[in-house]
DNA sequence: AAGGCGTGGCG
DNA sequence: TCGCCAAGCCT
């Protein structure tokens, strides 16, 4: 049996509220959702804007991205961040061109089996740009859920059973109501029930919140780990594709070896990303970014 | 299933 | 300052 406490006070705070993002307007398409939705997979909304007006206006459908090598993927990513989503996106136009005529697929199975598209990003696309039904269960709506439900200041570190139990359950059962509620809670999470200081006098669910009814007690339980970088191999990493991305033709490895002191390292890292197939080392010992 | 994987801004 | 955080995925 359904029942959604929150949900006619959130819509009805999205309809006020909502940021105009173009991925949400009406002239979105799938392929740009799908974008969108890669994009923004641990990347702040300002950064991926412009990053996603230049990717749409280079390469409209995913037929457009699939003729091209995934190296150019790779180099109009620039600086996003976990580069291997360039490739991902790269390879899943050329699935979707191959697998499915050209068209975002919208069945959550199908858009599932695209690489880089793990149960959130199918969720999320198969709800925003098909109006499916599903429960959308991202980090903001997980903090919403353990605050609101649960009354704890953060969810759990990783994702449990009770969690997506409990969005399935909040799910509304009008398909056009389900995609409404899951673009608004994720909202309602990344503008007021924020990580660090979450702006409870703003928030249309505040007299129903667990977590404030309970006078917001501190998270308990193991620290987070922070994700320390400098020194780390995803630092050199980053040094080095940066030296690839910038030069419009293949670097020699002495281009690679001045980015970074420590030759164990360095070497290591040139390695990865080469297994990983964002860097492609050629047979005359210079290296470029994939083909 | 815990940890690797980029980057940059903010409190 | 520097740790935390930002629409996760993959192995």
């Amino acid at each position: 049996m359904f029942d959604n406490p929150y949900s006619t006070a959130v819509l009805a705070w999205y309809e006020t509220n909502a940021r105009d993002l173009p991925w949400r307007r009406d002239d979105a398409t799938p392929w740009s959702i799908l974008v969108s939705e890669i994009m923004l997979q641990q990347t702040p909304v300002v950064r991926v804007l412009p990053a996603w007006e230049a990717w749409l206006e280079r390469w409209p459908t995913p037929a457009h991205l699939a003729e091209e090598p995934s190296g150019e993927a790779v180099r109009m990513w620039n600086r996003l961040g976990y580069p291997r989503r360039a490739l991902n996106l790269h390879a899943a136009a050329c699935a979707i061109v191959e697998r499915h005529g050209g068209e975002v697929p919208a069945a959550h199975a199908d858009l599932l089996a695209l690489p880089g598209v793990g149960s959130y990003t199918a969720a999320a696309v198969a709800s925003f740009a098909f109006g499916r039904r599903h429960a959308v269960l991202d980090t903001n709506v997980r903090r919403v859920l353990a605050r609101a439900h649960t009354g704890v200041q953060y969810p759990p570190k990783a994702q449990t059973k009770a969690e997506t139990a409990l969005a399935e359950s909040l799910v509304p059962p009008d398909a056009a109501v389900a995609a409404r509620w899951a673009v608004a809670v994720m909202e309602l999470g990344a503008l007021v029930c924020t990580a660090r200081s979450p702006a409870c006098a703003d928030c249309p669910i505040a007299a129903q919140c667990a977590w404030r009814l309970a006078g917001k007690p501190a998270y308990e339980g193991p620290p987070r780990r922070g994700q320390t970088y400098a020194g780390t191999d995803r630092q050199v990493r980053g040094r080095l594709l940066a030296v690839l991305r910038e030069s419009p033709a293949p670097v020699p490895k002495s281009a690679l070896d001045v980015v970074w002191q420590e030759p164990v390292q360095r070497e290591r890292a040139l390695d990865a990303l080469v297994a990983d197939g964002l860097v492609d080392p050629l047979e005359d010992g210079t290296y470029a970014l994939p083909s």
